[in-house]
DNA sequence: TATAATATAGTAAACGTTTACTATAATAAG
DNA sequence: CTTATTATAGTAAACGTTTACTATATTATA
C-alpha cells in the first residue's frame, strides 16, 4: 500500500540503511553521489516515511495533544490554539485535538486517547467541574503536561495564565472611578474554573478596597455551545426581575453581547443606563453594538509560552515547575462611559514580539516534587 | 517507560497473545478466568496500548486528518470541527489538525505531514488561491478525502456543501421583494473559493431574474484573521466614495457585522436606510447590533455526513464520488426590513436528526474513476 | 610491503502490536 | 482404547523504521 524505505533502497540501489541516514540527514557520513541518487528515488517515489515506524522503533511520536472545551465561546480559545498550532508545526510537532466541552469524563477519555496515541506531551485547558484529582495526580507521573489559561491548584504544574485577579480589579476600579457603585458581575456558560473565580475575587476585591458596599453576581445556564443565549436570557430576566445597577462586568465578551442585548431589548442605553466591560477583547469586542471595553489578554503569547514549556518538559530540561502569569490591559471602548469613542481602539492588541520572555513576565519558580 | 502488552502478560502469567485476544476482546475463544486475570493485570498497571505499534501492524491509524483555513472567521468552521469530532471520536477515531489559512503551500505541507502520519483519510476545506491541481489529483489516488464547504471542481472527489447559488438567491430574491433595487454584495476576507463563486452567481442569477440592473461587488482586503475589520474597512471606504445602495448581501456573518458598524459609524440605519443581510447564521446573528438575518447552513449536518462519506471510501464500500449538497435556509431577523422583531427567532436553525440523510438530499451521484 | 586508520555501506535487532500457525489438554466419537 | 474434535494457549513472524555493529574498500603510515 505505501511505499516504503525498501522500495526506496531497492531503487537507488543501496541499502535500506543508507537510506535511513540520508533522509534524515545524520551526521553518519554517507558518498554525495549515493546521499544524491536516494533522494532522487524517494522523490520519483513519492516516498512519505511512515511517522508510525519511527515513532515506534524512537518511542517518540513528534505529536502533542490539545484538550480544549471548545471553539464556540468567542475567539479567545481559537486564538490560543492558532498561537500554538503555528509554534508546534514549526518545530515539527503535529497536534492531535481534543474538545471537553468541560466535561471532565470527557477529558479524561480524550486523555487517555491520546496517551494511547503516544502524544510526547498535553496542552490542557482543563475542565473544572467535578474533577478528579487523583487523575491528574496519576497523569503527572506519566506524561508531561502545561495548563492554559486555567489550572487545578492542587496540581503541581506548568501554566501559563493570565492575572486574572488584577483583570477583574482594573476593571471594576475603572468602573468606580467613573463613579458606579451599583456593579454586578455576569457569570458565564463555564463551570467556575480559576480563572473566573479569580475574576470574582478581582471583582471583590475592587469593591472592597474602594468601600462599594454592592455585590450582584449573576449566574447564567452553563451551556458552552451558546454562551451568548445564556447570558442574554440570565441577563434579561435579571433587567426584568431585579436590576438597579449601573454597571455590568462580564466574565467574557461573548457574555457581554449577550447581555448589551438583553439591556437593549428592556430599553435601556449603554453606557448611559448601563455601563459594560467585557473580558478577552475578542475579535468581535469592537464591532459589538456597543464597541466594548474589555480586559484584553495576551492570547498569542498564552498559547507560544504553552509550546515552549512544554517542549522544555518533554526535551528533560527541567524539574521544577513553572508558573507564568501574563499581564491583563483594560481596553476602553465606547461601552463604559469613555466620554468619546475614538477609532484608533479598534484591534489595538499589541503583538509585541516574545523573544526574551522571561525577562518581562513574572514568573514564579516552585520546587516540583517529580513523581 | 511504556507498560507494554508484554509487561501485562508477564503479571497476568498469560502469552503476549492472550493479553492481546483479550484486551481486542477478539472472536477467538479465552477461558474466562484467563479473561479476567487479564484484565485485572492490565488495570492495575494503567496499560495504555501502543496505537503507533498497533497502527504499524495492521497499516490503520484509526486517524483522520482536518485541513481548516482558520477558526477566526466566525462559528462556521467552529461549527463544522466540532460536528466532525463528535462523529468521529464516537467512532474511535482521533483528529489530527491543521490550520491552512487560505495557504496553498501551507494546506499541501500540512497534508503531507498528516500523510506521514497515517492518517486514513482526510476531511478538507480547500485553499482556493493558487492551487496545484497536480497536487491533488496525484493525492486521490494515495488517500481518500472529503472537500466541505468549498471544493476544487476539477477534482473529483466527494464533497459535502451547501446550494450556494441558492443561498444567495434567497437572500437577494428576499430583498428584491422588499422592495430593494440597488444591492450590493459584500465579500469577505477568504480567496474566491467555490461557496463565495457560487454566491456571487446567486446574487447575480436573482438581479437577472427579476430584472434588475444595479450590480455592484465590494471587494475587502483578504486577512482571514481580522474579517470584521476588514469588512468595516472596506464598507467604510466604499461608503464614504461610492455608496448609493439600499441592501447588502454580504458574504458571511462577520463580514456583515463589519458593515454594520461601518455603516452606523456614518450615521446611517439599519434596515431602514441600508437592508443587511449575512450568510451562515453565526451564534453571533441574532446578538450583532441589529439582529441579523442571515443565511443558514446546516453546518452540524455537513460536519456530520463529511465523515460518514470519508468512513465509507476508508472502508471501501464506494468507488463513485458522491456530492451532497445540502439545502439553505433564509433566517429573518431586524436587520432586513422585517416589519417587527420577533423574538423567537433566536438561534432557531433546528437540528433536525439525519439518520437517513440520503433521503431527504439532493445528491448527484457522478462516475469517478477511481484511480 | 604490511598494518592501521578511515570512509562508506550493509546486516540485523529492536520498538509493541496482531495473528497465522502450532501445541497441548480435555472431551467426544468410534 | 484409539482417534477425532474442540477449547485454550503459546510461538514467532511481520509491520517500517533507526542504529549498533560488522564488513569492505580505500588511503595513510610505518
Amino acid at each position: 500500500m505505501w511505499v516504503t524505505i525498501r522500495d526506496v533502497a531497492r531503487l537507488a540501489g543501496v541499502s535500506i540503511a543508507t537510506v535511513s541516514r540520508v533522509l534524515n540527514n545524520s551526521s553518519y557520513p554517507v558518498a554525495e553521489k549515493t546521499r544524491k541518487k536516494v533522494l532522487k528515488a524517494a522523490k520519483d517515489l513519492d516516498f512519505q516515511p511512515s511517522k508510525l515506524a519511527a515513532g515506534l522503533r524512537l518511542d517518540k511520536s513528534t505529536a502533542i495533544g490539545l484538550i480544549f472545551p471548545s471553539f464556540m465561546g468567542g475567539t479567545f480559545y481559537s486564538e490560543i490554539f492558532h498561537a500554538i498550532e503555528d509554534e508546534v508545526t514549526g518545530k515539527g510537532y503535529g497536534i492531535i485535538l481534543g474538545s471537553s466541552y468541560g466535561h471532565t469524563e470527557k477529558e479524561e477519555l480524550l486523555i487517555d486517547l491520546l496517551r494511547e496515541r503516544r502524544v510526547e506531551g498535553l496542552i490542557i485547558i482543563p475542565s473544572s467541574h467535578n474533577i478528579d484529582l487523583k487523575y491528574y495526580q496519576r497523569l503527572k507521573k506519566k506524561i508531561p503536561f502545561v495548563f492554559v489559561d486555567r489550572y487545578l491548584p492542587e496540581i503541581d504544574a506548568d501554566r501559563v495564565t493570565t492575572d486574572n485577579v488584577k483583570g477583574a480589579y482594573i476593571a471594576v476600579k475603572h468602573l468606580i472611578k467613573l463613579g458606579h457603585e451599583r456593579i454586578a458581575l455576569l457569570s458565564g456558560p463555564e463551570a467556575p474554573c480559576t480563572s473566573i473565580q479569580e475574576r470574582i475575587k478581582g471583582y471583590e476585591r475592587a469593591l472592597r478596597e474602594f468601600g462599594v458596599g454592592f455585590r450582584k453576581i449573576i449566574e447564567t445556564e452553563k451551556n458552552l455551545s451558546k454562551p451568548k443565549k445564556c447570558a442574554y436570557k440570565a441577563m434579561t430576566s435579571f433587567l426584568i426581575n431585579e436590576s438597579g445597577i449601573s454597571a455590568l462586568l462580564a466574565v467574557n465578551d461573548g457574555t457581554a453581547i449577550g447581555s448589551l442585548r438583553a439591556i437593549r431589548e428592556v430599553g435601556l442605553k449603554v453606557p448611559d443606563d448601563i455601563a459594560v466591560i467585557g473580558y478577552n477583547d475578542d475579535e468581535i469586542a469592537p464591532f459589538a453594538s456597543v464597541p466594548l471595553t474589555t480586559v484584553a489578554q495576551k492570547k498569542e503569547e498564552m498559547g507560544k509560552i504553552a509550546v515552549r514549556l512544554l517542549l522544555e518538559r518533554i526535551r528533560g530540561k527541567r524539574e521544577t515547575s513553572r508558573h507564568v502569569v501574563l499581564e491583563p490591559r483594560l481596553v476602553v471602548r465606547a461601552s463604559c462611559g469613555a466620554k468619546s469613542f475614538s477609532r484608533d481602539t479598534v484591534g489595538v492588541l499589541s503583538k509585541k514580539k516574545i523573544e526574551n520572555y522571561e525577562s518581562e513576565l513574572r514568573i514564579d519558580k516552585q520546587d516540583g516534587k517529580n513523581s
